[in-house]
DNA sequence: ATGAAAGCGCTAACAA
DNA sequence: TTGTTAGCGCTTTCAT
């Protein structure tokens, strides 16, 4: 036997109160005598009602339910920012609608218009790039969006990353005190934001010490194509190739580590060193013990948070921007750097 | 300025049709006139329409959201189900509303009430134990649910697994092959149905070739618990610890094979074999080269789609249990096994 | 503080 | 095939 819900109605009738007050009973703000309070929860509880998130949301435009645009979920950073994200929302009274989309500016323009059909609250947008028009779409449309680990360079949207810049040169800063001479990057997607950034910054810093990149190859954030780089790298006679490589993130990191140390035969860090950035758990497993530069998935989830439901609950006064700091963790896949100090 | 999202009603006024027409044409069962859809279309399109899945939701009692219920995504197993999941859901036109809930009966009980609040047309739970209460609410909600990566014995559920028995069979029976004489078991959480098949179809073939366990220790699936175990379990004389460990999945037998090698200077295979149970993407990376048993993730997610879909769409016939076979994966973390073959 | 009434945007009978 | 009508379950004026 397949039972009906309980309306706000049924209860009424049960309680001897209109089906209003009932409403206003489940409504935080709302005002009720504690006699129609007390008649109106014992009798909800003795019928098991629970008010209908929908309705309520048809009505009162608020749906307390949040897109979550993310591209994929095989780079271990993301299933972390995940779980934080939906945790973070959970305590606040919202929940997460997931849409998975590829990372092609169609698929994700696609995926926007449906999330939008949903009457989300909000939107966080995590790694994925946004054409000008839907943003300007969701802005119309009054929904707040945030961009989670990716900023939009000319754009008036929130977003909250990790500076990226002062990651990529605190690696610079690092390897040159090492000593290294022939310094390599293997760069993640040139059109993500974090990688532009990394990028800037590690080689800006090389320049200020008078190096240029030894050598440049493209992972484009895949742990296959970044471990086909290190292979055009790295399979060389010792004075072609780097002595030290930033590699983008850790996911593309760990195939790096891989392919020097099982397939060439090379020394971490005796004959290369590596440098990755995220710092994701297996990060630090003594498999890989992989220096890199910690993304703060804590802080980060909680700004993305704070700014979205400040937006949503009209608090706030404009878009925020926040790149927030990350330490440069040292392991043991970089040699210790002479008199060095963090 | 913000606008309003555009209605059916402005569509039909525009168009020149009545506002069901409108519905009519956004409805893929219903019957229009080949005119009133290019109207439609037309005017739809030239306002921006989109209908309002909430509203849509409200009256036909289908919302297109599946609840999906999951306790955390550290082992990387989830997160590749959860992007599989949402995928295949996407696909037939289905979003995940993500719930992360605590393993703990209570927990997953608000969790489920709240899921219920959203008018999901269907729930998966990954991993997560049911009360009996919660399992027959939603049954007499008339809410389909299916288990993911969990059985229910005695009850009518219907739920996915991979036939953890038959896979904890094959790992004694390849351990046996190789020799070995001293076996020990790392478990996981003594409450998952898929721990104790495992254990069950592992100790039940040692017993068969008149072997016991030579040790047992828990790990809860968690990688420190199982760090720990494996510190109490091999931290001894030669004589006196497992030649071979059967840990109950990849995530903890990660952290046991770092113990085993970084900590303890034992070799894996060398002093002791470790087979572990999932084939996440890290078991085949050369820095574990971990023997374990496959969980066919692609198939196991079709499955849970297709019977949840069913149920759904009342094509179904009852609940489905289903348990798919996976293979045994040799790699380097075992032993060869004399005249082995698969 | 409370009840009556008016919708939120849509689908699904029901007539025509 | 089409328009009219009646809600889905709820929040929110507006009176009282």
């Amino acid at each position: 036997m397949v039972e009906r819900p309980v309306t706000s109605a049924e209860v009424a009738a049960r309680a001897g109160v209109s089906q209003s007050a009932v409403s206003r009973v489940f409504t935080p703000g709302a005002s009720a005598s504690k006699a129609t309070v007390d008649k109106v929860r014992k009798a909800a509880a003795e019928l098991g009602y629970r008010p209908n998130v929908l309705a309520r949301a048809m009505v009162s435009g608020k749906s307390r339910i949040i897109g979550l645009v993310v591209a994929y979920l095989e780079n271990h950073f993301y299933p972390e920012a995940l779980e934080k994200l939906s945790n973070a929302l959970q305590e606040r009274g919202y929940h997460v609608l997931i849409f998975m989309a590829a990372n092609t500016s169609d698929k994700i323009d696609d995926v926007v218009e449906e999330i939008l059909d949903y009457q989300v609250d909000g939107i966080i947008a995590a790694s994925v790039a946004l054409s000008s028009q839907l943003s300007e779409r969701c802005r119309a449309a009054g929904i707040p969006m945030v961009l989670f680990n990716r900023s939009q360079p000319g754009t008036e949207l929130s977003y909250v990353t990790s500076n990226n810049r002062a990651g990529g040169r605190k690696v610079a800063e690092y390897l040159l005190a090492c000593g290294h001479q022939r310094i390599g990057h293997i760069a993640g997607w040139d059109g993500a934001s974090t990688q532009a950034d990394r990028e800037a910054g590690f080689v800006a810093r090389l320049h200020e010490a008078g190096q240029d990149l030894f050598a440049r190859a493209g992972g484009d954030f895949h742990a296959d194509k970044a471990a086909q780089a290190a292979r055009d790298m790295f399979d060389k006679p010792a004075d072609q190739r780097p002595d030290a490589v930033f590699v983008a993130n850790d996911h593309m990191g760990f195939a790096v580590m891989d392919v020097l140390r099982f397939e060439l035969g090379l020394s971490v860090p005796g004959d290369v060193a590596v440098i990755a950035y995220d710092d994701v758990p297996i990060a630090s497993w003594p498999a890989y013990d992989m220096t890199t530069v910690r993304q703060p998935a804590n802080r980060m989830v909680a700004e993305t948070v704070d700014i979205l439901l400040a937006e949503i609950e009209g608090k706030s006064d404009g878009p925020r921007q926040v790149e927030i700091d990350g330490p440069l963790i040292i392991r043991g896949s970089t040699r210790k750097a002479e008199g060095w100090n963090e």
